[in-house]
Order: C-alpha cells, then sequence, then structure tokens
DNA sequence: TCAAGATTTAGAATAATTCTAAATTGGGTG
DNA sequence: CACCCAATTTAGAATTATTCTAAATCTTGA
C-alpha cells in the first residue's frame, strides 16, 4: 500500500471529515493512524487498546464515536463477518473480505466488476461481500 | 414461495440436521417454523419472542443454540448487516440482502451469477452479499 | 473575550451473546 | 421394558459489545 505522508493525511482527514460537518480532532487523528498502521480489520476494542498506547486518557465511548464519524465521512468501513465485534478497514478502494474459518485472518479481494441487479427502483449506496473458507496457507496444511 | 408440507418439513430436518449429526428437537423443529413463517429476517430476540407463543418455556439459550444447529446444517442463514444484532433466513437459495437505510426493511434479491475471484489457493465456502441503500418505496416518498 | 456548539471523558446502562451446572429427553442395548 | 449414555434444554449468571449520560473541555466565530 501506497504510504501517504502524514501532512497529506492531515489534509485528506480534514476534507473528509469537514465535508460531513465534522472537525479533525487529535483522537480521531488517532484513530486513523491506529487503523493505517496495521490494516488487520481490528474490532472497536483492539482499536481502542491500540489508541491507548499513544493517548493514554482516550476513552472507550471516544473510540467508537471516532469510528462512527470515520465510517461517515468514507475514511474507514466497517466490516461485519460474523456474531460478535465489527471490524474496521480503512481501505476504502472497493473489495470484498475473505474470512479463514480456519486461522480467522481476514483478507481483502478483489470485487466482481459486474454490479449488482437490484429490483427498479432501489438505489444501492454501497454494499459488502464477506466470503468464509479456508485460505491458501491454511489449505496447504490440512 | 412454494410451501412445504409439514412432513416433508419433518424430513427434511432430521435429515439435514442427521448430516451434522444432530437430532430433530420439538424446539429446533418451532425454531425452524418460526423463520419460515415470516421471513422477515428476524433477530435471535425476534425468534426467541415468537417461539415463545408456541412454545412458552422455551428458553433463551436454547433459541441460540437451534438457530447455530439450523446454521449448521444448512437449513438457515446467519446475516450480519450492521452492529448491532445478527438476524436469520430460511431462505437457501443463493441470495444476497439489501438493506434499506430508511425503513430499515431487508430485502432478498439475486447475486450476480459471476463468481468471486479469488487468490490462488482460497477456497470459498459460503459468501454474504449485504447491500445497503434505499428501497423503491421510501426513495419515492422523498 | 464570550457564547454556542462540538467533542471528549468516565462510568453507568443496555443489548447481545455465551457460559454453567443441573435437569430432562431420547435412543439403543441387554 | 428398564437402564445407561449422550445430546439437549433450562434458568440464570456472566461476559462482551455497544450506547447513553451528564459534566468538563475545547474550538470557532462574533
Amino acid at each position: 500500500m501506497k504510504a501517504r505522508s502524514h501532512q497529506q493525511n492531515d489534509q485528506h482527514l480534514t476534507e473528509q471529515l469537514g465535508a460531513t460537518g465534522l472537525r479533525l480532532t487529535p483522537q480521531r487523528q488517532q484513530v486513523y493512524d491506529v487503523l493505517q498502521d496495521k490494516c488487520d480489520h481490528p474490532t472497536a476494542e483492539e482499536v481502542f487498546m491500540r489508541a491507548k498506547k499513544a493517548m493514554p486518557e482516550i476513552s472507550h465511548a471516544t473510540v467508537y464515536n471516532c469510528l462512527d464519524a470515520l465510517v461517515k465521512s468514507g475514511l474507514a468501513r466497517q466490516v461485519t463477518l460474523d456474531r460478535g465485534a465489527t471490524r474496521y478497514c480503512p481501505n476504502m478502494i472497493e473489495h470484498g473480505h475473505f474470512h479463514c474459518d480456519t486461522c480467522a485472518t481476514v483478507f481483502d479481494v478483489d470485487l466482481p466488476k459486474q454490479a449488482m441487479k437490484l429490483p427498479k427502483g432501489f438505489k444501492a449506496d454501497h454494499f459488502d461481500i464477506a466470503i468464509h473458507g479456508v485460505c491458501a496457507d491454511c489449505a496447504k496444511k490440512k
């Protein structure tokens, strides 16, 4: 993944949040940095724990609030794979998620280019594809 | 949807559960009936409340257990659309879910026939497509 | 500088799900 | 048929995930 410089990042964040009527705050920046830092689809709880290392006073509710702000502004995506905690992903390029049932890793995969055929009048805003199966490494080990 | 007679249903349930090493119990039957009865993608809590009408002694944990048994046996699908409760769907024909952000209704929609292109070695077991947007009725009302 | 509104905080509250241990049920076997 | 074993159910406690609340803090524009 091409790294964006911090300054560019700031500007990008400010713009995207601004367009949604939200401000760029140190906490939102921090939460975004956590997502960028390791794109392993962490849960809100995991984001909280990682953010706390750099910003020990950050609270639980703030992390949820920041994640929601990022999602609303199109800076992150919410990924729900199962019963259980929601995960987050800063990769905004159209893609799906492959969940390995053996090692529980989540991989980003290409979407089919072909658009979904919707009933007349329905308007899609965005869609999520979650694929469950076994990843190459786990398949090999069997 | 074509209704299956009760007796056929029983046999179908017994077979499917049996193949997974599970038994058909009155509770599992009841939970399955609830799903068949109204295919509106209820949450586990909603299934619990509906099942209780016919079977007042049924417990919370049993409903979760039954739903898991049905999902494992390929008799129902788990649908996760958002943060919040998981929903269930007895329609096992390949399809995706459209979630109207305005009225919160969940519609079944056709999947693209084209298969997902996965990285080499990955094996898909099943996949879920969740589309978020506005349904025809809600779009009209705006 | 001040007021208004946005944001954050800690912690309580709620919602969703899982766990536990005891009771019950359903087959298969002698 | 009586018994045993394993699967299942039950009630309720426990845990996990998320949201809410009210007070404190920060930011921005007048």
